[in-house]
DNA sequence: TAGTTTTGGGACAAAATTGTCTTAAATATA
DNA sequence: TATATTTAAGACAATTTTGTCCCAAAACTA
């Protein structure tokens, strides 16, 4: 049950890593995260180049570069994240891949797959970065193993 | 959102059609399937093979040979069918992918994905290929695009 | 027995995903 | 200006997933 791609799990990690470090001005580099969170520096960096230029992140080159937030962690949910790093149709997916679905001519599991999508689009639609930050500031949640 | 394989999404369509043939007796040839579901022949017979190595299916070469379901349909559940082609663990998949999770030291994500996890488990456990096959018997339902 | 049908099994290829590396560009600081 | 730091970009490799193909084995039919 892979329902996240590996870049899009490397990707929300670091972010909520980001939101988690509240007291923190300016921007935090891709090594410090990549580091504190094992996470290949290279590939999240590829990642956060897609974030950046979707218009989550905003990056700065040189010392005391990094990136940072384009907006505050509380404007900023997991749909937004996932509508960048997976694409807009992440929620139109189906589970028995039948193209051109609906309600018209659905396949045979589709009355409960439509409901657990819509549970879950829901919870992605209302889960901020901030949210989830928190939670691992007040050490009551992990990011890492 | 990826929730299943496509070797997993064409098996069980697959099976979900032989289901749907009520009234048949004997075997199904995998030609037959693969031509009425738009499925690889040879994709598919792959993933039957694993099937029947895992006794949801018993096969029959020769002429009028294919395959058949190993128990009546009402008693086979998608669970079963997950096990075998993404592994017992299917259920156990995490949405940030951290090793060694549980309710010790969960990800921040955690209560919502465990509630998520345990209603699709609930249904697949609860779902028989009879129930979908019934589905498509009585054409409200399609399992071909 | 010979020929046909069908699954079994494995080699192989193509594509997608994941991961690594190198170089360039931007920025700061000494 | 020279050097160090940090992201940008893209080439490249490794791995996994997906898909194709060939031939053998089993079973039926004539
Ligand atoms: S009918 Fe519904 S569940 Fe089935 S493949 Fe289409 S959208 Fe998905
Ligand atoms: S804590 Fe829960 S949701 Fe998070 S990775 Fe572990 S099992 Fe999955």
């Amino acid at each position: 049950m892979r329902v996240l791609s590996k870049a899009t799990v490397y990707g929300l990690r670091a972010l909520v890593y980001m939101a988690s470090e509240r007291e923190r001005t300016g921007y935090v580099s891709i090594g410090e995260i990549s580091e504190r969170l094992n996470i290949s520096f290279h590939f999240l960096t590829k990642t956060f180049q897609t974030l950046t230029q979707h218009g989550i992140l905003e990056s700065y080159r040189g010392p005391n570069g990094g990136v940072a937030l384009t907006k505050p962690a509380d404007q900023l949910f997991l749909t937004d994240i996932v509508h960048v790093l997976e694409g807009v149709d992440f929620f139109d997916k189906c589970l028995l891949g039948l193209p051109g679905c609906g309600t018209f001519a659905p396949c045979p599991v589709h009355d409960f797959w439509k409901a657990a999508k819509e549970a879950m689009k829901n919870e992605f639609d209302n889960t901020s970065l901030a949210e989830l930050g928190e939670k691992v500031t007040d050490e009551r949640f992990r990011l890492v193993a």
